[in-house]
DNA sequence: TTTTTTATTGAACACTGTTTAATAGATTTG
DNA sequence: CAAATCTATTAAACAGTGTTCAATAAAAAA
């Protein structure tokens, strides 16, 4: 028995080293840029033995992406200690901003990269998971009478765009041209003038 | 002169040409999914030939993208016919969500494909262009008392990252999980929610 | 000790963007 | 008109891609 341990050990561990490399690569040169025989190079290994471990070149993508959607949703979960739900509304879309600018590379193979195929799998549902979070933040809110009169489905869509949009605009680097302040700032702005207009409702 | 004028015509047809197979691909699969080969067999050339018309397949990306953007410049100038400035910002954001809905692959050319390089070239102008159209509309509200104590490009890019947000949102499909309605309501929905934030500043 | 399973490899296949030498055709020049 | 030049086109080649697969060696089970 224990040699089929050792055995799903080394399994593991090998898994994890292609991974390693992998996301070392992805988020280096993104999803089209990286090839499977860079990842395996990296690691003195044949191109073809990546697939004894992976179906294809997409599926190692999908764990990455996973991976992110956990380190994100922790950083989410770690405001719960925020009591009034207003702050910790606040405080959620800082998470997004921060997120997006220290984990770039995270943030477009999560919500930017096309090659995620549909929306399935396990990734996705931890994304999901992320806006039910949200979602039960704004609820919090309107039950202490903020927000009143707004749909609670979208006011959160509304709250994500919003706040997707700005990660989104930084991460392509789609502003410097029109708006001359560093990209850091503007986001920072774009959204404390969101919460100004939030600010008595 | 007239011989010489004649070659001309026919380089610019070619150059037509093959435009027309590429944005037809391009819009269909997407840019890493249209080779070279594809856009040249679909109109009887040889791959070889593309390249002296186009310095490369980004060239030939970028021309797409410079229309798409001529066209959607286009729609958001057709609403200078609405006198209030802030019933023409409302209708901006429409422009916006509707062109999205509606050509959805130019929306991802334009504003979601990485392969545009850098933030160069013509068609970043006329980004810059839309851009400053926004941010005109936006002074004429603050003129007549609207939007009061926030400064104007911070609006600009607020309100430009929650319609992008929408509309990236909904062009990668990233919601049809959490949100049940079909996804056109759902953009709609959404920017209604932040324009009934807004209604009163 | 055989047999079977497991893990690995290199070669091959069908693609990709791009370059280039050869080429045929048209135009210009002597 | 003939020769030289320019223009447009092509097939072939190069280096790269994701993926498959027969061969293979090593380990485990029979």
């Amino acid at each position: 028995m224990s040699i089929a341990k050792r055995k799903e050990q080394e399994k593991i561990e090998m898994h994890k080293r292609i991974l390693d490399s992998a996301r070392k690569i992805f988020l280096e040169k993104g999803y089209e840029q990286t090839s499977i025989r860079n990842i395996a190079s990296a690691i003195n290994y044949s191109p073809g033995s990546i697939y004894f471990y992976f179906k294809d070149k997409s599926e190692i993508f999908h764990e990455l992406h996973k991976e992110g959607f956990l380190l994100f949703l922790s950083q989410m979960k770690a405001l719960d200690s925020i009591n009034d739900p207003y702050e910790r509304y606040k405080a959620l879309g800082l998470v997004f901003i921060r997120f997006a600018q220290k984990h770039t590379d995270y943030y477009n193979l999560m919500f930017l990269v096309s090659e995620t195929g549909k929306a399935e799998g396990e990734g996705f549902q931890i994304a999901q998971e992320a806006i039910e979070h949200l979602s039960g933040v704004i609820q919090q809110c309107q039950d202490r009478g903020r927000f009143q009169g707004l749909h609670n489905k979208h006011f959160t869509f509304m709250t994500l765009s919003l706040v997707h949009g700005i990660c989104s605009l930084y991460c392509k680097d789609r502003m410097s041209g029109f708006f001359e302040k560093s990209s850091e700032e503007l986001m920072l702005h774009g959204y404390e003038t969101f919460i100004a207009l939030i600010e008595q409702k």
